[in-house]
DNA sequence: AAGATATGTGAGCGGTGCTAACTTTGGCTT
DNA sequence: AAGCCAAAGTTAGCACCGCTCACATATCTT
């Protein structure tokens, strides 16, 4: 079945309606439901909804997932995506092993929060759903990842080293607070309120010179 | 294991004496959804079940509660009290500026999350409503007053010096992504797995010593 | 050309959020 | 004490949602 031309990798080129009836009804599906939780917050979601937005039947959406569930796991996992490529885009950015790469990450990480976070909160609240889905596991896994591999190469130690691995969990664990904090309460807390960079520069110093 | 309903509720507080019809159903209401969404996932509680729970018919509850959010606020606010009566316990049972009352507060913290996730992962996720509930902003901000409060005595400095506020924020930030990573990935990260109170002493003194 | 299979539709079941109209309860006024 | 009246509960019901089933149609394989 892959003799044929494009690939359907969401990038929604030009004709959104050459494939089977529809188009690639299941990646529209997951950008309805992106937007849908964005607009209106995580549980204000409707199977139901997205179907109609996408133009289809109510009943459509479940030829290509399971269940709602299932859909929201889509949407996870294609977050998780965007995720990744934005923290290693933001170490890319520096000098392998410097400071500046593991902030760079960081950043990535708050600017995901920021600019979704009903999405961002959807990632780290569905895990529920988590214990059935290796690939969201697996995904995880490889977020953080990147956080080991810049404080590996800043620490001129192997990513496998405890220490490393100990380091990065701190790393991830401060900015993912921050990143919580953030978008919950917003304009609050402004007495504390912060240059991101800075903030997250003097971190990843404080984390990984001791 | 006396169960003792002690709901500081806003309006009408214990009286367990005058009971209309049916006793304080809405205390028993949020507690029977606490419960729910602490068996069943944040999302997978409704209103009918909840009533059903409490044996009264399924409309009852909108004479308590406006509407389902409502409700989800009302769980969130009492959990808050009681958060907040943890970290105020835990700083209690060290000197007061030590750095141990500090990182009681932070074991509080990162005890509520392990012990009820899904209620913290609520408290956390529902700030879509926040908006319009400022006695949720302002019991937010109470809890914060705790680790501000910490922090200042720790730093022998006043709670309204931006410094404090600041270290404060930072204390908080990592104790909540601490939190939120440990009910996440539970049993994952092992390589990183680490003592919660020698890591909160370790954040502790590195925050409030630099 | 002819299945086989993937992808759509419409009808429909049970559950849910919420409202409306009605009944019961018990405190408060007189 | 009589009686009003608001609080607190009930049943009935609407609209929507998740999901399934039977069926229609388009594409792929052979």
């Amino acid at each position: 079945m892959s003799n044929d031309t494009s690939r359907t990798d969401g990038s929604a080129t030009v004709t959104p309606k050459s494939a089977y009836h529809h188009g690639d009804l299941r990646a529209q599906l997951i950008a309805a439901v992106r937007d849908l939780i964005e607009t209106r917050g995580p549980d204000g979601f409707s199977v139901a909804e997205a179907a109609r937005r996408a133009g289809v039947s109510s009943a459509a959406p479940y030829k290509h997932f399971k269940d709602r569930p299932e859909i929201l796991r889509g949407v996870v996992s294609e977050a998780m995506d965007r995720l990744r490529a934005a923290m290693e885009a933001g170490a890319a950015a520096h000098p392998v092993g410097s400071l500046e790469a593991v902030a760079a990450i960081g950043l990535a990480y708050v600017d995901f929060a920021r600019s979704e976070p009903g999405v961002f909160r959807l990632v780290f609240g569905l895990t529920e759903g988590h214990e059935n889905a290796p690939e969201l596991q697996q995904k995880g896994e490889g977020c953080f990842g990147v956080v080991v591999q810049g404080a590996a190469a800043c620490l001129n130690l192997s990513p496998s080293d405890p220490e490393v691995q100990r380091r990065a969990y701190m790393l991830w664990s401060f900015v993912h607070g921050h990143s919580f904090l953030h978008i919950d309460m917003k304009t609050k807390v402004t007495t504390a309120r912060i240059d991101d960079w800075d903030y997250l520069m003097t971190i990843s110093r404080a984390i990984l010179a001791s």
